[in-house]
RNA sequence: GGGCGGUUAGCUCAGUUGGUAGAGCACUACAAUGACACUGUAGGGGUCACAGGUUCAAGUCCUGUACCGCCCACCA
């Protein structure tokens, strides 16, 4: 029972977290509850803990903390992703590091070599998790490329193609020159740099003039196959269908007419190179024209380029323009801000590539999307999301889900001898199915988003129809994610969810605040203004870093995360520990409820405990989890400790009163306690496993919600006693504007009107031996409030400037008040046109403000008389 | 270019259906009192970004502007 005086976080949070894992505490329990789940969003297998990682995992266990108290049997289903693009590009760094490279060893040993790596360090943030005190269960850990979600993704991909969604297709599609591959458009950064703009001349092929074009990529010249005007420009009325002779290349190109160029931009020609941009594709289409590719797949002059073949796309670059110039096709160069596009990954520019891809075709799945939000299968938290979720349904470009990676889930497209694809299971299985040889299964693998959007079922089990989990836990409840995925990921388990399951995956989706700097910048790694949760959690602990994150965490777009927030938790912490001793040494054997007598102060404290507990609910129902932190906070220093522990002192140190303020203590603690347990799991646990309950929970983690009685809530008892303390508090003022200092009992003071009962109370709290009623004679200091004066007398020593001062400070308030109320007052239309309660309450005020006043003067008349 | 969020005390943020602004930290003064100095008591500190409008009354509702941040977008 013996508590140190300061808490020692880290010993406490592993052996909870330990307990409570032997215990078996984080599997849902057995039938009969209503359920409750997550699959937690799969932190990425190349990924260490950052503060984002630390917030949305700890709102998840709050949630199924909360969850598992109210009364549900809760899985939190824990798992990692494989994460395609960064995971290769790990295991490229590392053969590289080895001296070998990809291209060297080939794929297999290449993915021998990517297992070894994440079976080595592919865990870390799983088990930083459980540093956090997350009570994930573990026993049902899932990876994206395990052997049954691999069966999952088989299905998905099948069908889908069977179906005919998914195809095969030539499109111009986001390069990544450093990766090697495709990349959709939402894994790309648009970014405006400054750069030029190169005015080019192309010559008519007869030499009759020339048109000028404008381009900020002048190397992709090397491939143009024709310009085009827009048929409503008069200055080139009669010369479109003429043809111009490409500079350089010497090629015949056309001059033909489209709706595409903007007569308003540069000379209203634009150079149409259909391979590397996805508008001069567009307008190669509609007019048949040839599609050259002029770079490979490292962004590197292809031999259609001619003589610049092999070298850079930078390089490229300024050779042309060297050479435009000297040739005198070059009119200007102009500076200009280009818009580019950055691979997110790589932070390379992004080169738009003419390449044959997988596509997913979307608009049939983006209506059932768009539709289960409509009808409110899924909502949104805040809800703002919701309209932009929907806009961007509404304008879907199919999905490129082939990437030219190794690590990931191969295509399982298979080629018959004459070159039929067949979607099949395996290799056996596409002979089958087609009937045929098979020559080769398909080099590319998925996007990796396409696996995880099947998170939410194939993690439960599916497709397998024996799967008990999916039918016991799908649809699950929420979904914790950033801003920054909800088209990436979210988007896509809705549809691939309702279009295979036939139901929406997750009820809710709340978006929870991007953590940023104390300045409000990114947190980020490379720019070093990252802070590392786990050296946080060595300083303060898990709870108070959890406390600190959550309590900022409601409907906000981000939070700006400071340390001296996490000494502010810690010191709640110190707080709730030091409280939790108190109560602890002040508690005898005979602590049961067999005499309890209720004073107003008791029935006070029940009642706020009564009102913090709806409040706290409400709260954590509606994922405004810092109006919980809030209220707890509020309940346990203000209410319990500032004010209820020191009144309760008096009647705790007498055998005879003793029992009722113990027990109060005990029960608010424990309640107390179990509400903050799902914010701070650690230290509740702890000092819940001290508190000498009868029949109590072998956990808290595992104890119910606290359900108050309708008694508790006494809203006259909580008037009264609240004006007491402010009367006790409009004490302990005088006394310090009279340099008494604060806890040295002076002998008595004196009070004029109706205490109410709350004599003695008073005059604990205001360290006054005894208050008399009447008043006082010689000098004194004197005050009213709620309809009571209240005098404290006073030596000689007193400084007499300072009480005039602060009587003028109050009576110049007062004026100020009158003033503002009285005006009101005598304004008709206010009178007319105002609720009555309102005028009412003005009315009263003003005549209590008035009142004052005029003991105010009489008080500085006094004054200064004497 | 379109959209969303924000602007309230020195700092970080709350602020219910409109009724005249709060918390924590920081700051100032005081206090070794038997839970806690990671503490306690008291105090100072705000034209609620700006400009209009609605209203008896606006931090709160409407319109516009500025600045900060985020998202989306095919202008060479």
């Amino acid at each position: 029972m013996a508590l140190e005086s300061r808490y020692d976080a880290s010993g406490v949070e592993q052996t909870w977290y330990l307990r409570w894992e032997e215990a078996g505490l984080f599997h849902p329990e057995g039938q009969g509850k209503p359920t409750y789940t997550i699959t937690i969003p799969p932190p990425n297998i190349t990924g260490s803990l950052h503060m984002g990682h630390a917030l949305c995992y700890s709102i998840q266990d709050l949630l199924g903390r909360y969850k598992r108290m109210t009364g549900h049997s809760v899985l939190i289903l824990p798992g990692s992703d494989h994460a395609g693009i960064a995971t290769q590009s790990v295991v490229d760094k590392l053969l590289r590091k080895e001296g070998a490279s990809a291209a060297q060893v080939g794929r297999e040993r290449f993915l021998e070599r990517a297992w070894e790596w994440r079976h080595e360090s592919g865990n870390t943030i799983i088990n930083q998790f459980r540093r956090l005190g997350h009570a994930f269960d573990w026993s049902r850990l899932r990876f994206t490329l395990d052997e049954d979600y691999v069966q999952a993704v088989l299905k998905v991909f099948i069908e889908w193609f069977d179906r005919g969604i998914i195809y095969r297709g030539k499109r111009v599609v986001n390069w990544d020159p450093v990766l090697k591959t495709s990349v959709s458009d939402i894994e790309t950064e648009r970014k405006t740099i400054n750069g030029k703009l190169y005015y080019v001349r192309y010559p008519f092929a007869d030499g009759s003039g020339d048109v000028v074009i404008a381009t900020t990529r002048p190397e992709t010249m090397l491939a143009d196959v024709a310009v085009a005007v827009h048929p409503s420009d008069e200055r080139y009325k009669g010369l479109v269908g003429k043809t111009l002779l490409l500079p350089l290349v010497g090629r015949e190109i056309p001059l033909i007419s489209d709706v595409y160029p903007d007569p308003e931009f540069g000379s209203g020609a634009v150079k149409i190179t259909p391979a590397h941009d996805p508008n001069d594709y567009q307008v190669g289409m509609r007019h048949g024209l040839p599609m050259p590719v002029l770079l490979d797949e490292s962004a590197k002059i292809t031999a259609e380029g001619g003589a610049y073949a092999g070298l850079d796309r930078l390089e490229a670059r300024k050779r042309v323009v060297a050479d435009l110039e000297e040739q005198g096709f070059l009119v200007e160069i102009r500076d200009h801000e280009i818009p580019i596009i950055v691979g997110e990954r790589s932070g390379e520019v992004i080169e738009p590539l003419l390449s044959e891809q997988w596509f997913a075709s979307q608009a049939e799945l983006a209506a059932l999307a768009m539709q289960a939000v409509s009808d409110g299968k899924i909502k949104f938290v805040p809800d703002r999301y919701e309209r932009i979720f929907n806009e961007w349904l509404e304008n879907l470009h199919d999905w490129c889900i082939s990437r030219q990676l190794w690590w990931g889930h191969r295509v399982p497209v298979y080629y018959c001898e004459d070159g039929t694809p067949v979607a099949a299971l395996s290799w056996a299985d596409a002979e089958q199915k087609s009937g045929q040889t098979i020559v080769r299964q398909d080099d590319d693998v998925l996007d990796t988003w396409f696996s995880s959007g099947l998170w939410p079922f194939a993690t439960l089990g599916w497709p397998n129809p024996e799967a008990e989990d999916l039918g016991n836990f799908y649809p699950t409840d929420v979904l914790v994610t950033s801003r920054e995925i909800i088209f990436l990921w979210v988007a896509r388990m809705a549809m691939m969810g309702l279009d295979f399951v036939g139901e929406v995956p997750f009820r809710d989706v709340y978006i929870y605040a991007t953590v940023l700097t104390e300045d409000g910048k990114r947190m980020s790694k490379s720019l070093g203004t990252g802070v590392d949760p786990m050296d946080i959690i060595e300083k303060v602990g898990a709870d108070a870093l959890r406390y600190t994150l959550l309590s900022q965490t409601g409907y906000n777009q981000d939070i700006r995360y400071s340390e001296r927030r996490t000494e502010d938790a810690r010191n709640f912490c110190n707080k709730i520990w030091n409280a939790s001793r108190f109560v602890l040494m002040n508690l005898t054997d005979t602590i049961v409820g067999a005499n309890i007598d209720l004073q107003p102060e008791d029935r006070w404290l029940l009642s706020r405990l009564h009102a913090t507990e709806r409040v706290v609910r409400e709260a954590y129902d509606s994922y405004n989890i810092q109006e919980a932190a809030a209220a707890l906070y509020r309940f346990f220093w203000s209410e319990m400790c500032d004010w209820y522990i020191e009144v309760a002192k008096r009647r705790l140190q007498d055998e005879e009163t003793q029992a009722t303020p113990q027990w109060v203590l005990l029960k608010s603690l424990e309640a107390f306690l179990t509400m903050m347990h799902p914010i701070m799991p650690h230290i509740t646990e702890e000092i819940y496993s001290h508190l000498p309950i009868k029949d109590k929970a072998s956990f808290l983690m595992s104890a119910p919600w606290p359900e108050l009685p309708l008694s508790f809530e006494d809203a006259d008892s909580e008037a009264r006693v609240e004006r007491w303390f402010a009367i006790a508090r409009s004490l302990r003022a005088q006394r310090a504007s009279a340099d008494i200092e604060p806890g040295r009992t002076i002998a008595e003071a004196f009070f004029e009107g109706d205490l109410d009962g709350g004599d003695a109370l008073i005059a604990s709290q205001s360290w006054v031996t005894e208050l008399k009623q009447g008043a006082p004679e010689g000098a004194c200091i004197s005050t009213t409030l709620e309809g009571v004066d209240l005098h404290i007398p006073l030596g000689a020593s007193v400084d007499q400037a300072k009480l005039l001062d602060k009587l003028q400070r109050e009576e110049a308030k007062l004026l100020a008040e009158q003033a503002g109320l009285s005006a009101r007052l005598n304004n008709p239309q206010f009178v007319e046109r105002a609720k009555p309660e309102i005028v009412e309450r003005e009315r009263a005020a003003l005549e209590d403000v008035t009142d004052r006043l005029a003991k105010v003067r009489e008080r500085l008349v006094t004054l200064q008389a004497g």
